[in-house]
DNA sequence: TGTGTGATTGTTTGCGTTATCACTCCTTGC
DNA sequence: GCAAGGAGTGATAACGCAAACAATCACACA
C-alpha cells in the first residue's frame, strides 16, 4: 500500500487503479486500521465518536461498499433468503412473493427466486438446491400442491425452510390462508341466502387449495345436513370454468355454486349468461381469491378475499425466527374474509 | 488436516464435526490436491479421466457443495442477476419477471428480486444499490416510468445494466414490446371496420407504456387524416375504465375505443353494459395485454398480446452480452400481435 | 542420448472480510 | 500510589476457493 502523495486525491487514485475501494484503502484514509472500519460498520456503539464519524467520512469519500462474499465467507450468513415458487404469473404466488419481498425488504434481505418448470418432488429439490448453492439464509416454498411435500420431507438438515399454502402434516412451519374457514364462509353465505344446498366447482387435483376448499365447503354442508352434490373439477382458467358452465346450464337443479377461484367463475359466469340463467337470479355463484377485478365482473363477483401479503409477512417471519433458532408455532393461518358483491342472491 | 483412520467414513468424519464437507476434505478422499479438484469442477477436460472419476466419485460420497461466496471472492463473478420491478403482482411486470428468470435457469444464473416501494429516482436507485451491495453480475430494470430515466442516468459505472420497456433515449440497452406498433395495429383494425374515429382511453401519465400507445393510436389516425379526439386518462384499474366508462355513455359520439390495457377494458365494458350501449353493435373495444381471461370478458375482448416472456429472454440476452463485454444492438424490439375477438365489429 | 513439448498435477498466494486475542490507555476504588 | 477493570484499537489468522506459476512425467524427435 503506497502513502498518499500531497494533492493527489484518493477518489483519483483508485480511479486510476481501475478498482473499488475495499476496506484497507478506507483504513488507509481514515488513518486507522481495516478492524476499526469494520467495527464501524458492524457494531458502531464500540468505537469512539470522533473516530467512527473519521471513519464515515473516509467511506463516504470512497463511496466504500462492503463485498458481501467476503463478508459472507467469514460469517457464514448471506443475507439473501431463497423463494422457491410454482409460476409466478398466477396472481396468488405473485402477491405471495410480493409480500415475502417487502418483508425482507424491511428486515434488511434480499430475495432471490427458483421458479420451478414443473411441480414434482425432483423439480422442487432442484430448486432449493439451486438456492443452496448460493448460501442463503434460508428458504420459503410456495408450492401448494402434494407433491411440494415431498420435496419438503428429503430437505437438507440445518437449513431453515418455510412453506406457504402447505397442508398440516409438513415437517417445516407453514403459512397459509386457512382455506377451510374460506370455503365455509362462503358456502354458509349461500345457504343463508335460502338454497337448499350448494354445488362446487373445485380446482385441480393435487392442490392443497382445491381439497382444502372441498373440505371447507363439505363440511358447512354436512353441519347443516344438507345433501352434498359431487364436486366439479376445472383446472383454475377461466376457459375451464366456461366449458362446465355450459355443460352445468344445461340441467336447472343448480342454484348456487361455490367456485374454487375468481377466474374459474369468470368463465362460470359467461357460460351461465350465454345459456340465459341468469346470475344472481336463477343461479348464484361464490369465487375465491379476490383478484383486484372481480368488482366489475359482471355481475360484480361475491368472494373469498385471501390476504396473501400478509402471508408472505408471515411467512417471512417464522422464516427470521427458524433462522434466529426459535421455533415458535409451526403453523400460522390468515383468516379469509367474505366479500359479498352482487353475483349472490336469494334462491328463486 | 488429520488422516483418515481404518474403519473410519468420510462421511462420518464430517457428521462429527458438524460442518459441510470443503474442497480440501475431497480432495483427501480423492487422494489429490485441493486444486485438481477444483479443475474436475471448472476445466474437467484438464484432468485425465481415472482422476475426474475418482473427484466424483468423492463429491458424492461427501455430498460437496462448493462454497459460492468463496468462489465470488476469487472470481469476482457471482452467477446472480438483478430484477429491480415495480409491482410484480400486475400482469405485465409479473410475467417479464418470470421469462427472466427461466433465460436465466437454462444459463445457468440465479435471480434476485428488488421490488421498488415506488417510482421516483431515488427508489430505484436504491434497488440498484441493494442488489450492487450483493455483488449481482448485472441487473435487468423493469419500470416502465420516466422517473426510471433518471435512475438509468447516474448508474455506477462498470455494472452492466439492461432495461426493460424503458424509452428510446436510455444510456443502456432495452427490450420491449414496440408499443406504437401496437396500438397502431388496434387502431387500424378499428378503422378498417368503418368507424370515423377512434378513441382512446389511456394509461396514466409518465408511464413509457402510456405515451407508446398514445403515440400510436394518434399516427395511425393522423396517417388516414381522421380527426384525433383528446384522449381520456385512467390508472390502469378496471375502477378507473368503469368509472371513465360510465361518463363516457352519456354521450352517444364515440363507436370505436381502444383502450390502453384490458383491465381498464373490463370496466369499460362493464360501464358500457349497464349503460345500454351494446359491444360491439353500438361501440367496438380493443384493449391491450391480452391478460389470460380476456377471452372470457363479455363480450370476449379484441386486444393486442404482448409477449413478456420474449421481451424477458431477450432482456436476459442482452444482459449477458454485456456482462461477456459484446455490446450488440441496443434495442430490440417484440412484436405485439392483434387477437381479434368478439368485443370489435362494423361501424353502426 | 539429450532435449523439447504437452499433459497432468501440485504449491503458493491472495481475494476482502470478521473473530480472536493482545495491547494501550484511562478510570475507579482502596 | 497502585491494582483491577473497562474502553478503544490493532495485529494476526482464518474463511474456501481459483489464478499463477512450478514441478513432474511420458513421449517424440533430432
Amino acid at each position: 500500500m503506497t502513502t498518499l502523495q500531497p494533492g493527489e486525491s484518493p477518489a483519483a487514485r483508485l480511479s486510476e487503479r481501475h478498482r473499488a475501494a475495499v476496506m484497507e484503502d478506507v483504513a488507509e484514509l481514515a488513518g486507522v486500521s481495516a478492524m476499526t472500519v469494520s467495527r464501524v460498520l458492524n457494531t458502531p456503539q464500540k468505537v469512539r465518536p470522533e473516530t467512527r464519524a473519521r471513519v464515515l467520512a473516509a467511506v463516504r469519500e470512497l463511496d466504500y461498499r462492503p463485498n458481501s462474499a467476503a463478508r459472507v465467507l467469514v460469517t457464514g450468513r448471506s443475507g439473501v433468503l431463497g423463494v422457491v415458487s410454482f409460476d409466478t404469473t398466477l396472481y396468488g404466488p405473485a402477491s405471495t412473493l410480493y409480500g415475502i419481498e417487502q418483508a425482507a425488504r424491511e428486515n434488511d434481505y434480499l430475495v432471490s427466486i427458483a421458479s420451478l418448470p414443473a411441480l414434482n418432488r425432483r423439480s422442487i429439490e432442484e430448486g432449493v438446491d439451486r438456492l443452496r448453492s448460493q448460501s442463503v439464509d434460508g428458504i420459503i416454498i410456495v408450492a401448494p400442491h402434494e407433491s411440494a411435500a415431498e420435496g419438503l420431507r428429503h430437505l437438507p438438515p440445518g437449513l431453515p425452510v418455510v412453506d406457504v399454502g402447505g397442508g398440516d402434516d409438513l415437517p417445516v412451519p407453514v403459512a397459509a390462508v386457512d382455506q377451510q374457514a374460506g370455503a365455509a364462509r362462503a358456502t354458509r353465505h349461500l345457504l343463508s341466502l335460502g338454497h337448499r344446498t350448494v354445488w362446487h366447482l373445485s380446482g385441480p387435483p393435487n392442490w392443497i387449495d382445491s381439497s382444502g376448499r372441498v373440505a371447507g365447503w363439505r363440511s358447512a354442508l354436512e353441519a347443516e345436513g344438507r345433501e352434498v352434490p359431487e364436486p366439479l373439477v376445472g383446472d383454475w382458467s377461466a376457459h375451464s370454468g366456461y366449458e362446465i358452465g355450459k355443460r352445468l346450464a344445461r340441467g336447472r337443479e343448480i342454484t348456487a355454486m361455490f367456485v374454487a377461484n375468481d377466474h374459474m367463475a369468470m368463465g362460470l359466469l359467461r357460460a351461465l349468461r350465454e345459456s340465459g340463467r341468469r346470475v344472481p337470479e336463477d343461479v348464484s355463484v361464490v369465487g375465491f381469491d379476490d383478484v383486484p377485478e372481480s368488482a366489475y365482473f359482471w355481475p360484480p363477483l361475491t368472494t373469498v378475499r385471501q390476504n396473501f401479503g400478509e402471508v408472505g409477512r408471515r411467512a417471512f417471519q417464522l422464516l427470521l425466527d427458524r433462522i434466529g433458532g426459535t421455533e415458535g408455532d409451526a403453523r400460522r393461518l390468515v383468516e379469509p374474509e367474505l366479500v359479498v358483491r352482487e353475483s349472490t342472491g336469494m334462491s328463486p
